[in-house]
DNA sequence: ATTATACCCTGAGTGC
DNA sequence: TGCACTCAGGGTATAA
């Protein structure tokens, strides 16, 4: 579900909401979402000013004034909803924790396939801890990040270049949708294995990726069936979609020759036989 | 070591 | 209408 165009969106939306407020309440619902959520979680934030937002891959990170951070993946189906008159008009059996801030506003979080965790780290040592630790570049604006460091890092791996998007280490934020986009755009087969990709190809792999990125999170997001902004709108990207969900459409490149789809290591992709190269 | 597979969980959609 | 089945944006513990 949420990639990082959408965990992004999210992280926006969050940011006026939470940073220079604190939590009043924590309510918690159900604690066995993918990792346990700490039962005292309410007694270790609530009260304490939140210094920032922030978003890291997939991760939301929110840093706390006492040097925790509560770091929050959405797992697959997870959605947070700031309840105003158009979001939340009723509620689900699925909203395991729900957030009451100083400023009396109320964020829930529903995940109802409950992929996704909370859980807490010192901020100070958020970089020692997995996954964090081994997480690759962010995708989007990250200095270390450019043609030949993408190229060093896949060409020290011999997997396909559809894999190589999806694992983190390697390249952080990237999902199932965005990987087949990226592909799509820069005529690069989701099949090619990565030593044999060379720099100019690398460069532009990075350049349509980072494009479909940017247009995304411009367009708040793909809503599929799981994504809606905390607002409560939906977001627009799976109009733009050129690959994904594309099977049997004319490739807008050639437009001679139909998109297929097949599975790769047990994900879905979507590809042009004749473009993608 | 690197690379593939199975699995966590619920809901939506399809075909019978 | 109901049932059986497949698939879904992710990540990780296993096996190969």
């Amino acid at each position: 579900m949420p990639e990082l165009p959408e965990v992004e969106t999210i992280c926006q939306a969050l940011k006026p909401v939470l940073e220079g407020y604190s939590f009043q309440k924590i309510q918690l619902n159900r604690l066995d979402l993918r990792y346990p959520i700490s039962y005292n979680l309410e007694n270790k934030l609530a009260h304490h000013p939140i210094n920032l937002v922030r978003r890291r891959a997939k991760y939301l990170l929110v840093d706390f004034s006492h040097n925790l951070t509560l770091i929050w993946h959405l797992g697959m189906s997870g959605r947070v909803i700031i309840e105003n008159k158009k979001a939340l008009l009723k509620t689900s059996p699925h909203d395991h924790v729900i957030f009451i801030t100083s400023n009396n506003q109320k964020i829930v979080y529903r995940d109802p396939r409950r992929f996704g965790f909370l859980k807490l780290s010192p901020t100070c040592q958020l970089n020692e801890i997995a996954p964090f630790n081994t997480l690759g570049a962010e995708a989007l604006n990250d200095p270390h990040l450019n043609g030949h460091t993408f190229h060093q890092r896949l060409i020290q791996r011999r997997i396909s270049l559809k894999s190589a998007l999806l694992d983190q280490k390697i390249i952080a934020g990237v999902g199932n949708i965005y990987a087949s986009e990226a592909l799509w755009q820069a005529k690069l087969s989701p099949f090619r294995l990565t030593d044999t990709i060379t720099l100019a190809e690398a460069e532009r792999l990075l350049k349509e990726l980072q494009d479909v990125l940017r247009r995304a999170i411009a367009a708040g997001g793909s809503t599929l069936r799981d994504h809606i902004r905390p607002n409560g709108d939906i977001g627009y990207f799976q109009h733009e979609f050129k690959a994904y969900n594309c099977e049997h459409k004319l490739c807008a490149y050639c437009q001679s020759v139909y998109l297929c789809k097949t599975m790769q290591n047990g994900r879905a992709t979507y590809y042009c036989k004749a473009c993608q190269q």
